[in-house]
DNA sequence: TAATAACCCTATAACTTTTATAGGGTATTT
DNA sequence: AAATACCCTATAAAAGTTATAGGGTTATTA
């Protein structure tokens, strides 16, 4: 399942691509108009900024922006920064690769090698762009 | 993420499968070749058995067997059961359905639309059978 | 330059889910 | 009748999720 957190995340950047005008929108605004938590959306928001998917700007009129073209941001970065792994077991995650305590031969083992073709499989449809989402 | 149960209920339908001689199983035996606590076992064969994936033989000598053709079996099904829906969203699960409490209009949800295409695109991956899950 | 708006950070609490464990009961075979 | 093995409920330990609290820092603008 999709954490409450990845989920807003995903509200968050398509907020902010969709009314962006070139100013930062505060956190607060988000907050009021995607009805989202707002000390837990601030949480969110650092962690979208530690990973340069938004950059932020301090100061009364300050907030979030999109730190780079929409256009390269995709949700699959975003589930990543805040969810972890998109692969369903971490034995064929990429980025967040982890054996499985138990397995004695991860080479020939039929259920890595189903929920391999699975992540595969979910990976191009998770690799749309903001922009590509906005579009939908 | 897969849950435990389910990854340890598609490794005993898998055993069950490539172990069958016609006589059933006993619960003891899978949960040691399999490193599968027995009394968690006997909970996740008890959830199998409700929904016709097994049946189970009492008395001595008896034990688990598939309930069907182990071609009608899918991992998709056995997920279902244990997990519940293979969709990220419930708003898009088929057979788990559930409304977002936040959202305002489902038709036009962008989130939604993501997430039913990647429900799509894996459900014909997960309805593999145990057969062709062997096979891999 | 003071007030204000907005970001920044750590800790922790409430809740839920997952992962078991305990302890006994019931049915069937040998 | 004893042994084997399934059946069932309750509960506990651990982990993860979803926030909330409370204060600190930075920058703008009146």
């Amino acid at each position: 399942m999709l954490s409450k957190r990845a989920k807003y995340a995903i509200k968050t950047i398509l907020y902010l691509h969709e009314n962006d005008q070139g100013l930062p929108i505060s956190a607060k605004v988000i907050s009021e108009k995607e009805r989202i938590p707002y000390k837990f959306l601030e949480n969110i928001l650092r962690e979208l900024k530690t990973h340069q998917i938004l950059r932020s700007v301090r100061g009364a009129e300050g907030g979030y922006i999109l730190a780079k073209d929409p256009n390269e941001i995709t949700i699959a970065q975003v589930m990543r920064v805040i969810d972890g792994p998109i692969a369903l077991i971490p034995c064929v995650s990429e980025r967040f690769y982890e054996s499985c305590p138990e397995c004695v031969d991860e080479e020939t083992c039929r259920i890595r090698k189903l929920f391999g073709e699975l992540r595969n499989g979910m990976l191009p449809i998770l690799e749309k762009s903001v922009v590509e989402l906005a579009r939908l």
